[in-house]
RNA sequence: GGCGGCGUAGCUCAGCUGGUUAGAGCAGCGGAAUCAUAAUCCGCGGGUCGUCGGUUCGAGUCCGACCGCCGCUACCA
């Protein structure tokens, strides 16, 4: 069983997550739970980042301690991600003992193997505490920073430890185009060429009067630099540097934003290397979810909140909208209008109400025993589904999300129109009990086999429609593989409940 | 400033190395059916393929310029 270690990135903790937050967990959460459908061995880490300038800020603002502070976020962040039932095995917070352990075993490991890729020097420039970056050029507008406008940019001198990236810029930029280092979607790995054609600076790792922090080694006066420290907590929730970690190492995905390519796809595999440690195998960068084609980020204030978003049709409906609507690659848009069209085409009206009709007819016709289907004739609808599945898998295995959701969508559509073209009820009136049989029976292996195809996207009502059959076998060990022949013959079936209910129809 | 991407039906988008009447989904309109959440199924899309030129027997599909968005990047007063 082939392990999958993938991470999603860990969230700053000054304010509450909102959609672009949740883009990325649910979609790292329905490629975790794709990967376990395949039979891999997952494991599946979450997180938050929680050494910065702005916690220290934000902290101050609330009254409380900065530990009192990220304590709070936490809670807050994890309580999110289990109501959009995140399926994550581990939760790292960088201000656990065993991350600040791995940062500075990981730096010792750097300065052993490679002793003057760290070394001390002056720099100065104007420091943006909401990036905790240094900031040039077009980055600054008006004097502020173009990301955080409300904050002061801070000139900045300072005699720092520094890590020398610029030699590891062909040795990166190798795996990169070989392969080895798979950096997608592809726009994002020919960004991230260019930059390393371009030329690497070596960069300030350490910062001082910076408390709120991990103490950099042998330097009581400095902090570790807070990208540095946070990249690390993808290889300290291995346990590294105890032994066992290379069960997990190196990480098999690091699910990002596209506006932090730079520190997972060029320091951060420099990073590990620079420790003769393996760089990831892969990066997907997706992109930001807009509101009316407007950029929605937390600084500069949000048009929806994450609890409305949620609340509107429950978790798993905005799982599916943002996945199949918003998209895992390219920047999407949110609206009210595109969700409530998605929710009642798709979910209701096509897979909704396919599962109602087909299960209402099995007990309508036959007392709610599923058919033995005696496999005389063609079955248009077995041809169907594997070729599905087939595309699915092709789309899923490369990531691409939106097009697993559309291939799961499209069986649900296909079924709809072979009961059209079956005509069950006609049959039963004809007295064709053989083929009504065969017809309920293929329907109810359908049914079955979406049920498995969107556990990846709508887990929770996967699960409700797997249960109807009363299956000997759990939907969590339930694999791929077996949907050639979902055992679901002669079963007897539940009565099928209304699955996405319109609250417009309620009202009416 | 450099590099790159995008601009195709009301909306979201497919259209690979140029070649029959430019496609899908959603919405809308008409019809059929009644197992089902008035759900489903069938039929209906004449859109200057951002603009203007060029190459070619033939261009959304290649070249140039321009317009409008957007991304990455640059020690630009």
């Amino acid at each position: 069983m082939p392990k999958f270690y993938l991470t999603t990135a860990i969230d700053y903790s000054n304010g509450d997550p909102h959609l672009g937050h949740a883009l990325e967990k649910i979609g790292a959460d329905c490629i975790a739970r794709y990967r376990r459908l395949r039979g891999d061995d997952v494991r599946f880490l979450m997180g938050m980042d929680e050494h910065s300038q702005s916690v220290i800020q934000a902290a101050a603002r609330a009254g409380v301690t900065p530990q009192a502070w990220v304590d709070r976020m936490a809670v807050s962040f994890a309580d999110y991600w289990r109501r959009l039932e995140c399926s994550n095995d581990d939760w790292i917070r960088t201000t656990e003992p065993r991350h600040a352990r791995a940062v500075t075993a990981l730096l010792g490991r750097i300065r052993a193997r490679h002793p003057d890729d760290l070394f001390e020097a002056e720099y100065e420039g104007l420091y943006c505490t909401g990036c905790e970056e240094f900031k040039t050029g077009a980055q600054i507008v008006n004097g502020h920073c173009i990301e955080h406008p409300t904050l002061d940019l801070i000139p900045t001198k300072e005699r720092n430890h520094f890590f020398r990236l610029s030699r590891y810029r062909d040795a990166v930029l190798d795996r990169i185009r070989s392969g080895a280092f798979a950096v997608e979607p592809e726009i994002r790995r020919n960004e991230v060429v260019r930059l390393l054609e371009a030329g690497l600076q070596d960069i300030s790792i350490s910062r001082q009067r910076q408390p709120w922090g991990i103490p950099f080694p042998d330097d009581a006066q400095q902090t570790v630099y807070v990208w540095f420290d946070a990249l690390i907590n993808y290889l300290s929730a291995t346990g590294f540097p105890d032994a066992g970690y290379e069960r997990l190492w190196p990480a098999d995905l690091h699910v990002i934003g596209k506006g932090i390519t730079r520190f997972h796809c060029v320091i951060w595999p420099a990073m590990l290397l620079a420790a003769e440690l393996a760089p990831p195998r892969a990066v997907w960068a997706h992109g930001y979810v807009q509101w009316s084609g407007a950029k929605m980020s937390k600084t500069a204030g949000t048009a929806v909140t994450l609890g409305e978003a949620i609340d509107h049709y429950g978790p798993d409906a905005l799982r599916y909208y943002l996945l199949r609507e918003v998209g895992f690659a390219n920047d999407g848009d949110f609206t009210w209008e595109r969700f409530d069209a998605r929710y009642e085409s798709d979910l209701a009206n096509t897979f909704g109400n396919l599962v109602k009709r087909s299960l209402d007819m099995i007990h309508s016709f036959r007392g709610g025993i599923v058919p033995r289907d005696p496999r005389t004739r063609a079955a248009p609808l077995e041809d169907a589904a594997r070729t599905a599945v087939a595309a699915y898998q092709r789309a899923m295995d490369g990531y691409e999300l939106e097009e697993g959701a559309a291939q799961w969508m499209d069986l649900a559509a296909r079924a709809n129109r072979y009961i059209q073209e079956t005509v069950p009820w006609e049959l039963r009136k004809a007295g064709k009990e053989t083929e009504l049989d065969a017809v309920l029976a293929g329907l109810a292996r359908t049914v079955a086999r979406l049920a498995v195809l969107c556990q990846p996207f709508i887990p929770a009502t996967a699960d409700a429609v797997w249960t109807l059959f009363g299956p000997p076998t759990p939907l969590a060990r339930v694999r791929l593989a077996d949907l050639g022949e979902p055992a679901v013959e002669g079963r007897p079936v539940a009565k099928p409940p209304i699955l996405f209910p319109k609250p417009r129809l309620a009202s009416a």
